[in-house]
Formats: C-alpha cells, structure tokens, sequence
DNA sequence: ATAATTAAATAGGGATCGCTATTTTAATGG
DNA sequence: CCATTAAAATAGCGATCCCTATTTAATTAT
C-alpha cells in the first residue's frame, strides 16, 4: 500500500489513509451533518486546500472514509458467514461481533453505518442514499447465508430468508441506536439471546433473569 | 385548549399548536440538525423574532414539537399496553401499531423519536440526551407491561423483562431506520411476525414464504 | 381620539458553513 | 544554480447558521 518512491514537488504532509482514518472517527462519532469541514481540517492538521485537492468534497470524503471505516471495522465480518459454520453458529458469532464493535471502548458507540443518516436536510438526500444502499447490501449479505441454509437443510424449505434476513438487519440497527444511547456490550449480548430464539426451530430458552 | 378570549394587543398571527405541527413534521422528516430555523420560520409563515418570542430557542421549539408529536401519534399507543388484553396480544397489537405509524402515507418514514439524534454534533448533546431520556422511557413502559405478564402469569417467574423490552426496542429502532429506507409496511410487519416468535413460551411459526 | 398593551415586521449581527483563487513552499531533474 | 513539478498555506468568497435590538402595526381600555 505504501508509496515510498519520492517523486518531484512538495511533500505531502498527510498520508491518506491517516487522513481518513481521522475523518471516519469524526464521521462515526457526530454523522455527517454534525460534522463540519473545519473540525476535519483541524483534526487532520491540514488546511482547507488540502483536503478539498486530497478528497474532492466533503461528501466524497464520507464516501471514502466510510468505505475505509467499513473494511477496517467489519472486513473479517463477511468471513464469518462465508465460513463452514453452521448458518445458526455463523449467525450467532457474526451478531456477537457487531455487539462488540458497537461498544469498543476507545472508539465512538454505535455503528458507523447501521444509524447513520436517516433524517436529513434534503441537500443531503444523496448522502442517505449512500448508507441505505450500504445497510440494504448487509441484509442482502445476510439473505444470501439464509438461502444457503435452506439449500443446506439447516432452514425449512420456504422460509421467508428475506424476512429473516430483515429482522436481523433491525435488531442490527436497534443495537447500534442503544449502543448510541449508552448501552453496554453485555446488554447488547442479552439482547442478541433474544433475538436468536427467533430462529426457525429453535424454542425460547433465554430472556431469563440469573436468579 | 382554545382561548378565544380576545386581550389586548395585537393579535397572533400563529396559533402555537399549528406552528408545533409544522415544526414537528420538518423536524420528524429531516431531523434536528438538518432543519434550519429559516425553514421553520418560512414553513409557519412568520419572521424569526415571533418564533423566538414564542418557543424561546430552536432546541425549545423541537422539545415542545416532540411532546407535541408523541401526544398526537402515539398517545393512544400506552392505551394498549395499558388495556386488559393478554400480554401477547397487547404486545402484538402495539408492535403492528408502531409499524403503521411508521409507514403512513402522508407523514415522513419512520419514527419522529426511535432513530433521532443519534450522532451529532457536539454542540448538540443535550438535544441528543433528551431522546435518548425518550426512548429510555418508552423501554421502561414495555419492561413494566412485561413485570405485569410475570406477575400475572402470562410470563415465567424469573424471566429477564428488562432485556425482553429492550429487545422489542431494538426491533421498533430497527423498523424505524427501515422505514427512513423506504421499508413498506407489510414488510415491517413480518419482520415484527417473526420478532414476536422469541416471545418466551412461543414456538417459531413464521418467517415462511407463501408457497 | 388617546393611551396602553401586545405581538409582528424590519433589518441585520456575529459566527460558521462548504469551498476556492491565488500565492508560497519544498522537493527533484537538468 | 535554475527550471520544473507538486503540494501546502494564505486569505477570503458568498451563503447560511441561530438569534435579536429596534421599530411598526393591531388590538382593547379609557
């Protein structure tokens, strides 16, 4: 990835990279509206020039930085459900990981994606297009491991995958809004137990207090 | 609630109820910060100062637009947890109501509280507080229609309610944001189909195509 | 009519928004 | 050294942000 060969003319003083790391913190954490082109300036040390010649606009850098925030934060994710685990297992491991990428300690609560966007000034209209094509294409990821299932006798021939696939996608969503408001991992966890019991054939054996 | 006592002065151009409707629609289809005073000033057909003296500061205005909101769309919503109906049902019917305020045909897509003010801007975190404190509440309304089914055995003893009703939140987030993306209201009712199969007790019966 | 009262309209302030034309700096190639 | 190249820094554009000091208009009480 690294270009170390100097060329002519002035060094760049940022690499791009850091660049978008710094932006998709800032992105992730205040959204896109919230976040202004001077704090992301600021925060990368550069001057407004620079970022406008690096990343074309702010919402190209959004594009960018949540296409880099995406393949850092959740690259191994797919692996999960393209694994030989069983599609419960998978499920169940691929939920489990969300959970704790929505409550990293040193990074911003919540999913970058999951919640981003959905009211917004309708200068903005394009930049909501983005994230709900984004979530529409994990729940399709999700379908496609459920469609999987059936043709692998885990699931019932005529289960309803897409149906499957968006009450998962909601219970994403959900998590990532109470990651947002303050809930913790374990929370988070106790509510995927629940949300597990859904499986087709599985009977409820959760939702129980330790006592 | 109407005051057509005539006082002295000049009269209001703006009744307060009317100037909360328009408000809470803006604020509802484009969230709080994508939604400018001038359009709020514009949208009500006043000047800026009326709108100051009359609801004290943009973030005053969207309190008031939200109780004014939850009133109107929701307000009969706590009826039917509150109503006599067996749990299950109760839950079920409150779930489809929820889906139906999502996806109604002249109002903006989703919910105006569930998916609000989730990332945001510094500078606006006691507006991002106050929804948060909103849907806590309405969490709490669930766990307590819940604590009821406990005690009322409609639900073992022991069960986990305050996970429970978070999980039955996670799913009215998830069908909000899938609303903001376009979710029809069928779709969200199968998806609230298949939520309804983690109820404790409940075999999973759902989530098949209609083949 | 005149005064008192209440609210609206005018006009704009200071700050910040996303963004850019222009100039300056720092490197390499000859 | 000097020319060339490429990127950074300076400085600021027009628009919009939330909000308000001041003036004007519309009503009722005397």
């Amino acid at each position: 990835m690294e270009e170390p060969v100097r060329k002519r003319g002035r060094p760049r003083v940022l690499n791009r990279d850091a660049g978008l790391e710094i932006a998709a913190r800032l992105f992730w954490e205040r959204g896109y509206e919230g976040t202004s082109t001077a704090e992301l300036t600021k925060a990368m040390g550069i001057n407004p020039p620079t970022l406008y010649s690096n990343f074309g606009s702010k919402e190209e850098l959004y594009r960018q930085a949540l296409d880099f925030s995406i393949a850092r934060e959740s690259g191994c994710r797919a692996q999960i459900l393209a694994s030989a685990l069983p599609a419960y297992e998978a499920l169940s491991r691929y939920l489990y990981n969300i959970a704790d990428g929505d409550t990293q300690p040193d990074k911003p609560a919540g999913c970058m994606v999951s919640t981003a966007v959905l009211q917004h000034a309708e200068e903005n209209a394009s930049v909501a297009r983005m994230t709900a094509e984004l979530r529409e294409a994990s729940m399709q990821v999700l379908k496609a491991r459920f469609d999987r299932a059936v043709s692998e006798d885990e699931l019932p021939a005529g289960t309803d995958t897409d149906t499957l696939a968006r009450f998962y996608g909601a219970i994403i969503q959900g998590m990532s809004a109470q990651a947002c408001d303050g809930a913790c991992n374990a929370l988070l966890k106790r509510l995927i137990d629940v949300a597990l019991t859904a499986w087709p054939g599985k009977r409820t054996t959760v939702a129980r207090n330790s006592d």
